[in-house]
Order: C-alpha cells, then structure tokens, then sequence
DNA sequence: ATTGAATCATTGGTTCAACCAATATACCAA
DNA sequence: TTGGTATATTGGTTGAACCAATGATTCAAT
C-alpha cells in the first residue's frame, strides 16, 4: 500500500479568533460548558483569552453559526445542546479536532451509504441530455486523480437529482473525502474498483435504469466502507 | 383548517452585519457574482455599504462559513460556486428569504423520507434502555403541543442510533419543521395521525423490530409529504 | 399587594483610527 | 531562467469610545 505525499493542501495560518472557536467549542461538546450556561461577558472574554474585543466577537459569531451559542443583544450569551442544535459543520470538526475522529468518520460512511443509493435512483429518473453528457465528461476526463474524479462524479449524480439538499449534502461528504479519500484510494485495486464503478454508474443513469443504478452504488459504498474500515484498523495497528 | 397563531417565535432585529450578509448571499446564489470573482476590498466594501470596517468583516466571516466565501490574507476575498460548497445553512436562506421556498421545502421532505426510516431501523437495533427510556417519555409526557412531540420523538430516534450525523441531519429537518410544521398539524386528522404513529413506532422501537419501525416510519413520511404538498398547493391557490 | 411606568446598570452592536502580518507583484541580480 | 528583495495591497488585530437592547430596580398609582 503505497502512501502517496500530497503537496495540493493549502496551509494557512488559522485566525487567532479560530483558535479561541476550537477551545469553546470543545468545551460545549465535552459537557464541560453545560447548556443553558451564560458565558462571560465579551469585555471579560476579550480579558481572560488577553486578545481585543473583536477578535473575541468574531470567534462568538462563529460559534453562533454552529448553533453552539445564543447570542442576545442586551442579555448575554448562552451555550446550546449540540445535540438539539448542531450544524453540519459539527461534524467535521469533530473530525479534524476531535479524538475519536473514526467514529465520526464510520458514521459519515453509514449515513452516506444510505442515502447516495437513493440518490443515484433519483438521478437516473430525472437526469437531463445535459446532465448525463457533464457526467460523461467527468468520468471519460483525462487529467485527474481518481480521487477528484470520483468526488465530480458523485458531486453530478447528486446534481442529477435536481434536488438542492441532495446537492449540498453531497458537498459535505466530499469536503470530508477530499480529505480522507486516500484512506481509500492509497490501495491501486480500490482506485480499479472506482473506474468500474464510474462506467458502470454512467451507463445506468444514461438508460434511465433507477433500481440498476442504486444497486451499483450500494455495492460500490459498501464496499468503499469495508475497506475504509480496514485500512483504518490497519493504521491504528500500526501506531501502536 | 384552523390557523393557530404562533406568538412563540421570538422577533429580535437583525444585525446590520446580517443585512450585508444576506444581500451578497442572494448576489452570489443568483449568480450575479460568479463563482471566482473577486470582491472588493473589505476597505471599499465598508464605504460603499457606509459602514463600518468591522462590521463588514463579520458579514464576510460569515458568508465564509456558509462556504459561500473565500478569504485569503494579503491577498482578497472570492466568492465560491455554492453548487460545490455551500453549506446546510445555505437551504434553510433559501427557504426564509427565497421566493421558490416551495421547491425546498419539498426538496427536504423528499430527503427526509429517504432517510429517516432507515434511522427508524438503526434506532430499533442499537437503541439502549435508556434510550427507551427517553423515547416513551417523549411519546407520553403530557404538556406538549404535537408538534414539540413529533420534533423530539423524531429527534430521539434519531439519538438511539448513536451515530452523530443521524443526530445533526435531524436537527436540520426539526429546524425547519419547528417553522413549517403548522402546515401539517393544521389539521386536526393528521394530528391523530401522529399520535398513533408516536406508539407504534414506540412499540417497534422497543421490540427490537427494525424492518417494522422502518415501515412505519416510512407510511408516516409519506403521508405528511402528500399532506404538506396539498396544503401548500390549497395555500398558493388560496392566495391567487 | 399588584400593576405599570420610569430609571439605571449591564451587555451586545457599531464606529473610528491606527498598526501588524501575509500575499502578490515588480524589479533586479546571479 | 531562477531566486532573492523591496514595495504596495489586503486581510488580521488592537484600543477606545459610543449606540442600543435587555433585565433589574425603584416607585407611584390602583
């Protein structure tokens, strides 16, 4: 299993008032902060954490966002229950700053495993001429990795759907495998097992084939999820 | 059908900085600004809005959170194809301020059937007594309108399966529902219709009975998508 | 005692004017 | 052509001040 080194990932200094959203956030999803708790004021805030005010404003907006915080003019602020209110965006930093990054990432693969099937139905139903020839396109595209081309291609099945929340929750998982994609396609035969699946997806959505097209993504997502679940337990093996 | 007014919504002013945000939002999903354009400086943004730096800068955080936006220090700030990147955040805007909310509406009642019964099936295989516990006291506690009911029965399916995406995809679908919901429990027959819907998927729940609770979440879905479809069609005919 | 208006302290929202730090560009030398 | 350097541009951060909404307190009228 070859690692490939990736040079593409942008490295940017985060923003201090980013740092000071990843320590409260922590806090509000270990219990640490219990919902229904008043944070200090911003003043005292901006005080304790020794940066400017607005710095500490834009970390609060960002929480707020996150449906982690409620923020009323006049009152105060309040911590949520992410289990009540929680974005999506959640989820992935659960991910990336979280301990137990796997089990989000193997909920993520389930949820997707459920609902991508159904969507490739959908798209087979009320795929257009022009829909079916950008799906061509990404599957025939010369210059691209298997990983990209595979995020297009799910990204125009969903499309395919004509259904916006399909669109975005597809976005979601691609902005996940985007970054853990190589847990997969670091071994040659899933990158084999890919192209297959790509023609072979192209082909039912272009007959209209609704059922034929679930199928194929049913067995191409359980098979992605085995061998994610593999490679994860292999790497952790490793490590210890 | 009877109209219950709601004075539960609570009515704050919007920031100034939201304003802006919503303006450059709509620019963006309507394709006024294309995807890769450049915006302005935060500097000629603040005049020409006349207002202050700061509070542009939140605007611009927080269309940068709803990956609408892409901020780069030193260098500028350009907008993103939402098709490839907005957030969830992005359809809930598309509901409130967008004039086709109707389409996404449905686009999320389509979703939600897709998905939810499977949530119904996982909850009935990995629930816990404790869970069981919390689901029938949100099916029998008393002081409860059934739309607060249906919302956390719902979200405590979603709990029993254990997997945090199940959690925050259905606190997006409760979202809306807490805002739509009345055109559903409007009528008073499809306020019994949950109510038996609550026990029975209690009883599949806590017998362990996947396919069954499956099932009857499915029914329940399906006839609350057809019950909102001709209430939304009776409310746009009404209207004209 | 209860209600309701007036007052005030607290807290988030906005503005202003600087300065710091990352990036792109143009330019120059090897 | 390559790689360094200076500079302008642009986002990031700071400090202090003032505006505006809220909740608590007070007190008069009922």
């Amino acid at each position: 299993m070859s690692v490939n080194p990736v040079f593409t990932r942008s490295i940017t200094r985060s923003r201090l008032s980013d740092e000071i959203v990843t320590i409260i956030q922590q806090q509000i999803m270990s219990g640490m902060i219990a919902p229904g708790t008043r944070l200090p004021t911003e003043r005292d805030l901006a005080e304790s954490f020794k940066v400017n005010r607005t710095t500490i404003r834009e970390a609060l907006r960002k929480l707020e966002n996150l449906d982690l915080l409620d923020i009323n003019h006049g009152d105060g602020v309040y911590a949520r229950n992410y289990l009540e209110s929680g974005s999506l965006d959640l989820i992935k930093m659960a991910i990336y700053s979280g301990s137990d990054n796997c089990k989000s990432l193997l909920d993520i693969l389930e949820v997707r495993r459920i609902i991508v099937p159904e969507m490739a139905s959908l798209a087979a139903k009320r795929r257009t001429a022009a829909d079916l020839e950008d799906l061509r396109y990404s599957v025939l595209k010369a210059d691209l990795t298997m990983l990209e081309r595979d995020i297009k291609v799910h990204q125009m099945i969903a499309r395919c759907t004509h259904n916006l929340l399909c669109t975005i929750i597809l976005n979601f998982f691609n902005q996940v495998f985007r970054d853990y994609g190589y847990l997969y396609f670091d071994d040659e035969r899933n990158v084999t097992r890919s192209r297959t699946f790509h023609h072979e997806i192209l082909e039912a959505v272009k007959n209209r084939q609704p059922e034929e097209a679930c199928r194929i993504m049913q067995d191409v997502l359980s098979y992605a999820e085995k061998a994610v679940r593999s490679a994860m337990a292999a790497r952790t093996q490793k490590e210890s």
